[in-house]
DNA sequence: ACACCAGGTTTGTCTACGACAATACGCCGC
DNA sequence: GCGGCGTATTGTCGTAGACAAACCTGGTGT
């Protein structure tokens, strides 16, 4: 963080790591002191001074351990080595892929992205909200596409800017699609809150879920991404909700996500539901208490005619 | 974090709290050693454990810092004074306010949101977006209206969800003003690439901004908020921009400012400008070396006409 | 009265290392 | 092959001290 390391811009701070990454400040001490990776020069006044090489091998050891490595084994790792591991974990996700690319023309939009033809991404996917209509727009299109996105980054092969920049295509095309879903009738309908909690930044499945609620005529209020779980509790009374639904990708930390549904759940009154949906694996392995985990947006759906008689 | 502490829910890890005030626990402890304050009890294994007054208390110890005062004379305050203090520090953005309310209907918007007239809100708005034509929305209401409600929120007149409700509805209005600006001609055009740093998750900068830089014909590429710095290198080059523009709101760190433009200029091409605008006070405190500040939205398209002649 | 500089205080972040609870692995017996 | 139990792994929290950068304050010069 001094001048020097500035100026020359060939070291990095821990702070600067941490950004770069996601790693905590911590967990990049620790890691240094067991597996002795990264090791890190020191500046002039003693602090940890990352270099490119080292910062470039802790972001392909992120997107391992996010596909479900474990640090201890992949750390130690040369650089070689961790690529290889980057392909060959196709094999975990390959279902998914072949799903996605046998439903339609989801390989013409990858391949778009990749390209970064971006305002033709748009029109063609505004040409599929048109052809499909909204609601097999949203479970057989976006669904699998944004999982397809997720999964070719994790394998290494998109880059962070390129998934920033399907988000935002996708997110315009969508608001599009919300706007169009008329009103529906005040009373009868059930009233959901949606947002995401803290430190969950992907608001495309929020689109996703908006999209389904409304077209079963929910009252909607979405409070976008990443909202303190006290004002979730404030903005739940304030709008009168029957439902607080949340989304949950696989970037969150499993703990975060238990721990905020867990205090969610017990600040909120008993006579709101709470849905949580998402990529997240944690939301199917742990079970919580007064908390509805949603495994795929035709789930809404079928909840909402069910009836909003308790679960 | 203990089974006990999340049961009784009577108080929070130190990991909740700083999620819940953005403090991070690192100043949490070092506070409670210097002033006393936070006190937080121990639970079952020693940890902090902070009571719903701590954090009640460091919300709008929070918010005063974002408003300038410094932590050695408030933390140490009681509650009662820090309320008094809230109020009284009108008097630093009183101008801005009067400004805003003299200009148009921001109070009728204001009202609205207050009551959480949302659908309400974005008809109203949509109503001014068409009475005054794209630019002239984003200049004279957009632009004073979000630094009303950012200074409503400094004085503790509204709650962060209150916040995520404007950003929402405003988000929706502004994107379909910019769905409606035709493309421009391919050539001859700057290439924008607008975004915001990791930590900036505040957007409606970027989408006025977009706005203004596509009035004039620029091609933009929004990222979205919150991109990795070296993804903003890798999507200007994939993007062959012309200018890079960021967004800054008050709530930045100073220091992850400076720092993050100092560092991106460097990845940068020197033929890439930066263009860095917002609220952020830092922009126009400190000049950094090949770094344009933008104090208002005009300025855009002021400097886009005056051409792209090296600055 | 205003500008400027020096000296002192404040403040966030970094250092180090130990500890522990929760989770996941892997072995064993069925 | 599959469920249960001991062991290894792993992130986060604890302590306390240090220091650079930013900020305030008081004094001097113009």
């Amino acid at each position: 963080m001094n001048d020097l390391a500035r100026v020359t811009a060939m070291t990095l701070s821990i702070a600067a790591v941490e950004r770069d990454t996601g790693l905590s400040k911590d967990t990049l001490r620790v890691w240094e002191r067991r597996y002795g990776f990264p090791a890190p020069g020191r500046d002039g006044i003693g602090e940890r001074a990352y270099t490119f090489d080292q910062v470039e091998k802790l972001r392909v050891i992120k997107r391992l351990l996010d596909a479900g490595h474990r640090p201890g084994r992949i750390v130690p790792l040369p650089f070689a080595e961790l690529q290889l591991l980057s392909l060959s974990t196709v094999e975990l996700t390959k279902r998914v892929v072949l799903d996605a690319m046998g439903s339609g023309d989801l390989s013409t939009y990858m391949n778009l992205l990749r390209r970064h033809e971006i305002g033709q991404l748009r029109t063609e996917l505004g040409r599929s909200l048109s052809r499909h209509g909204v609601a097999r727009f949203v479970t057989e299109v976006v669904g699998p596409l944004t999982t397809a996105v997720g999964d070719a980054w994790i394998r290494g092969q998109m880059e962070v800017f390129e998934e920033h920049m399907y988000t935002e295509a996708m997110q315009a095309v969508l608001r599009m699609a919300i706007a169009s879903i008329p009103e529906p009738a005040a009373a009868a309908h059930p009233r959901v809150l949606l947002t995401t909690f803290p430190g969950e930044p992907h608001g495309l499945g929020l689109l996703m879920a908006e999209a389904m609620f409304s077209l079963e005529g929910a009252q909607c209020l979405s409070l976008g991404v990443q909202t303190p779980l006290w004002d979730i509790v404030l903005a739940s009374a304030a709008h009168r909700s029957d439902i607080v639904a949340l989304s949950f990708s696989g970037s969150m930390n499993p703990n975060q996500v238990v721990d905020g549904l867990t205090e969610l759940r017990q600040k909120l009154p008993p006579t709101v539901r709470v849905w949580a949906g998402g990529g997240a694996p944690v939301l199917h392995r742990r079970r919580i208490e007064g908390v509805e985990p949603m495994s795929s947006l035709e789930q809404i759906a079928a909840e909402l005619r069910r009836g909003l008689t308790p679960a």
